[in-house]
DNA sequence: CGGACGGTTGACACTAGTCAAATTGAGTGG
DNA sequence: CCACTCAATTTGACTAGTGTCAACCGTCCG
């Protein structure tokens, strides 16, 4: 997967970076490639990287001390993750970040952009701008989880990878999915997102297939996530 | 409610603030005391002010469209919040502020603070390390919502409200809250949280009054929010 | 052709929410 | 100091909503 620093303009972190600031990034970084289903980083190992994904697909999740798995996130190309540790010395990365698919990251030394912070505010800001947006996300869905029924998380979550990643046919909108990777999303089961489907199926608000959801009637979904509908 | 501008290097965001800055915050600030009940703001105003508790004690809180309420977190003395306008210009504030007693905070300006930030680094880093450090106990909130029983959230929260603000005497920590606090902080309803009190009390693990808890056996709870109880 | 994997469905258990009613306790005004 | 009031809390009865478990199905792929 070959690439240029000027396409690390696309991250939103580097959005305001010099050409001589991306070119020192990328000469001292190192691109980590790596098959679907293993990990860039586990939660707990210590931060010394943050990473841009270059290609592929990546959920950052935390697990509990019980095994249950959390899905925090999930990472498309040109997005940064693991990027905590690049503030707080020392720091351990607070989740796991595990390829959907395979993938190409870049990973950079968390010292680097440490340094790089302190000599150029417009990346501290932008920094912020992401983590500020990250906050309210996580405020958002917390009272999401806290307040409404999981037929509702469920039509959030849906919409949610609508807007960030969802394939528009001429019928609608097609996600990859499986069961439980959505259960994971909506803090549910798998078994009670396969109900929940079947549902929706019956209503005509999505047709479901095998790792697949198809929405066909985007509109009543977001009644639903509204809590309007039944 | 008097201070010196030098108490401000109590707050996280300004322990590394020359008196210089401290001095210029201070005098482009102005001081609001409100009642308990009373709001500093509401979730969707313009965020145009950042506040500094500087006596009493407020909560953050969302709203559903339903109106249902959601504790985020409670804020004490010397604690920052609303600060997400500091760094998106325009943005509205997130969650409402509540002041549970009467309580005064110092409101700057964000413009201001904002451009202090583009000469000093040091304060874009020490409200990144705030930023990062509510990211990971949001993200930490959420997994347990998304996975634990009510009965070790509710431990958890009493915990964490411990190690917060917990009043030490003789024969365990003291805690002020109603149920219905406890409940909203830990995304339940106060009768659920009224059984479990009931129920630990029994149990000898606490000992529960009016808008008062009282932990006898904080190991015992420990136990408890680990799962590894009952 | 045979697994393995993802998904579906039924039966059942059970947690935690809802609602109503009773009880307690703190503070107030006489 | 004693009613009185009102909010906080408790408790019981009931139940909706989800989780759990097990059996089964369909399909993809080696």
């Amino acid at each position: 997967m070959k690439f240029s620093p000027k396409d690390l303009r696309q991250v939103t972190v580097f959005q305001n970076a010099t050409d001589d600031d991306l070119d020192q990034i990328v000469r001292n970084s190192i691109t980590r490639s790596i098959e679907e289903g293993e990990f860039f980083f586990f939660q707990g190992d210590p931060a010394n990287y943050l990473y841009v994904l270059v290609s592929g697909q990546v959920k950052l999740l935390q697990t509990n001390p019980g095994g249950q798995q959390v899905n925090l996130r999930t990472i498309y190309p040109w997005q940064m993750f693991g990027a905590l540790g690049a503030v707080r010395e020392q720091a351990d990365y607070p989740a796991s970040a595990q390829a959907l698919e395979n993938s190409t990251a870049l990973a950079i030394q968390s010292t680097l952009l440490h340094e790089m912070m302190e000599t150029r505010p417009y990346l501290s800001f932008d920094l912020m701008l992401l983590m500020t947006s990250y906050i309210q996300e996580m405020q958002a869905r917390y009272r999401e989880l806290a307040t409404e029924r999981v037929e509702q998380r469920i039509a959030r979550v849906l919409l949610r990878l609508t807007a960030q990643s969802g394939q528009k046919t001429d019928e609608g909108i097609d996600l990859a999915f499986s069961r439980q990777d959505l259960a994971e999303m909506s803090g549910t089961t798998l078994y009670t997102v396969s109900r929940v489907l079947a549902d929706w199926e019956r209503r005509d608000l999505v047709r479901a297939g095998r790792e697949q959801v198809h929405i066909t009637n985007p509109h009543g979904l977001v009644r639903v996530a509204e809590g309007l509908e039944k």
